[in-house]
DNA sequence: TGTATTTTTGTGTACGTACACAAAAATAGG
DNA sequence: CCTATTTTTGTGTACGTACACAAAAATACA
């Protein structure tokens, strides 16, 4: 095994000194062709790897990096997007690092219209954005390309932008996965309850649409034949949800099995609790401090966990490395989709292992 | 949000120099009661965390770690864990690090013995260890033990060691879990077959046998009855096994669902595919390559992972910063249990995307 | 050819930590 | 009180990289 190689070792290879290694390694110019040839011909031989901990500490510039992202409440889901974003700055600790959080509200076009607005003139190096409405993020990612400021998604991707690179759930296969959940804890041929929240004033593919696609797709594909309903259910107007659900589950009280292709499956749980509805077989999503009460309870029976700490993480390590490093960067990034279930949800936690 | 507190800003709040403070914090000696306690003082009242990149940049020392585990063979559960091993030492690159690589035949209590003795009189600063017969491990802790070395388990705990931690899954829970899956794919009071290999010479618990009280506890509190059959194999005769499953699979024609206990499943899926027995359900154990394939082939059904990169990569990292940065440990470490299907296997690749 | 200007190159310092070594202070022994 | 010894303290250097600045070489122009 070979010793680590520096940039001092470089630089005897090839005859020159260190300091126009680094004009070379940084393409900062002022190199003769002779030399930059010398240290180009070294670059081939040697596999030469930074030590970016190193790189961090002699760094003399700041960054500022822009979030945004739907708001955040406790316990729920875009709150580990950011906590792995949090997670990632303190991993380059060394950075001299401004972050910068802007929010708006998922159900209010306007409300995002007016934060993009006033990002679109912001001063940064990078934006991280949580995208929701399609145009709206689309607008704004015209902008960042005409200033040239990479950006990257998280949660989803937005079909349209050119980002640096997308950390997503394949939101597709996920819905799959939820009706191969579903199909194998129910009789054949029995009824399905969907939930499937609408977003008013946000006609395009979303994710939601995704995994509502996915879940027919495999469906239709089954011998058995399932009875898809849809479940009313409206994330604005929270008041008319306990009227939807009610009259849902009178009309259809021999349903077995309902899918929630959203975040507020205990929304439902505590539904089926509270009216003493039990024996109906629940996949939901998400694990939201609630949707984890839920399934400890027995309420649901499988959770899909999208990693969102993990989305955020990478998402920042991946703009970072980009910024300072030049680190090449993958473009499409699927996370894992997490089954989750009364027996092992215990054990993850794995966020608060990996960084602490 | 302040700046970040260095041994320099320690010094002067405390009035002495930065020697000082090094020697405070690394229980050097020499320091003066009175010393000492000014900078006490102060550690107690700023949060200084050293910069461990930093500091293994700066340290002179060199350390070696020895590690222990069943043989290794391509693509299965050991490697992964030698894997993660690799990758920890590699995200402290700056370290002056020496690993030596000791494994023996799981199957083989001699080959065990003979590994374990020459461990006990080697140099070393630590030692990682995945152990397989009971007693020969303990014998070989007690002697780490007089030696003051520290160790670390992966793949399970060994009752009645001394352990720095251990790196595992739940065994008894992956067994609940594996009989909450099979349960879900097979109708009510019906018969499921369970591979189980039992280790000769080695009479004492081990995973296998707290995968299988897991199982057969959940299986006793269903209301459903179900009849649990056991397959006889054999690890270490393989010649035997095509004969045994045939045995079994002739006399039980009608089995609807079948568990393996061990990382085997491959083996049993191979059999069923080749005698065109369709339509029995599999829960399986364990990522290697080929239970991977036969989870893609739609042969199994679940798939058990129990994150052995990440168990090699949490062990070797929590050891290392254990014995550079004195950093306080936890002793019990249980990893995730994963739920594979054919849906979610293609996304679960986290271990190349983490250290990458 | 000589001087001014530009380009190229090398050297030195900072970052935060570990540790060696020298300097200073405290203590012991006569 | 003086010297020898021990204890305590401070300073300087190394680690690998980024970058500022000075030195050297090349080029331009009269």
């Amino acid at each position: 095994m070979q010793k680590k190689i520096r940039i001092k070792d470089i630089a005897r290879l090839a005859g020159v000194s260190a300091g126009t290694v680094d004009r070379v390694l940084h393409n900062r110019g002022n190199v003769s062709p002779k030399a930059r040839q010398a240290v180009e011909a070294v670059l081939k031989e040697v596999d030469y790897k930074p030590n970016i901990h190193v790189s961090a500490l002699s760094l003399k510039r700041t960054y500022k990096i822009v979030i945004t992202t739907p708001n955040i409440s406790p316990g729920e889901y875009w709150e580990s997007i950011h906590h792995g974003i949090r997670h990632a700055k303190e991993a380059y600790a060394n950075l001299k690092l401004t972050i910068e959080v802007l929010t708006y509200n998922q159900y209010d076009i306007f409300s995002c219209m007016k934060v993009f607005r006033q990002i679109a003139e912001m001063e940064m190096d990078a934006l991280i954005i949580g995208p929701t409405f399609h145009n709206e993020t689309n607008a704004l990612c015209e902008k960042m390309d005409e200033r040239n400021i990479p950006y990257i998604f998280v949660d989803s991707n937005n079909e349209g932008a050119c980002p640096l690179a997308f950390f997503s759930s394949d939101h597709y296969m996920c819905g799959t996965l939820m009706a191969k959940l579903i199909t194998s804890l129910i009789p054949a041929n029995s009824k399905i309850g969907i939930l499937q929240a609408v977003r008013v004033g946000n006609q395009s593919a979303n994710s939601t649409i995704l995994r509502k696609r996915g879940f027919m797709d495999y469906i239709s594909k089954q011998e058995r034949a399932y009875q898809v309903l849809r479940i009313p259910f409206s994330v604005e107007e929270p008041e008319n949800n306990e009227t939807y659900l009610s009259r849902f589950f009178t009309d259809h009280h021999d349903i077995p099995g309902v899918v929630v292709m959203n975040s507020r499956g205990n929304y439902v749980a505590s539904y089926l609790d509270n009216n003493h509805i039990h024996d109906v077989k629940m996949v939901c999503l998400d694990l939201t401090a609630p949707n984890v009460e839920a399934l400890k309870k027995g309420q649901i029976d499988f959770l899909i966990g999208q990693e969102p700490e993990y989305q955020g993480f990478r998402a920042m390590k991946t703009m970072l490395e980009y910024l300072i490093f030049k680190k090449p960067v993958n473009r499409e990034n699927y996370v894992q989709l997490d089954i989750l279930t009364l027996e092992n949800i215990g054990f993850y936690k794995r966020f608060n292992n990996i960084l602490s």
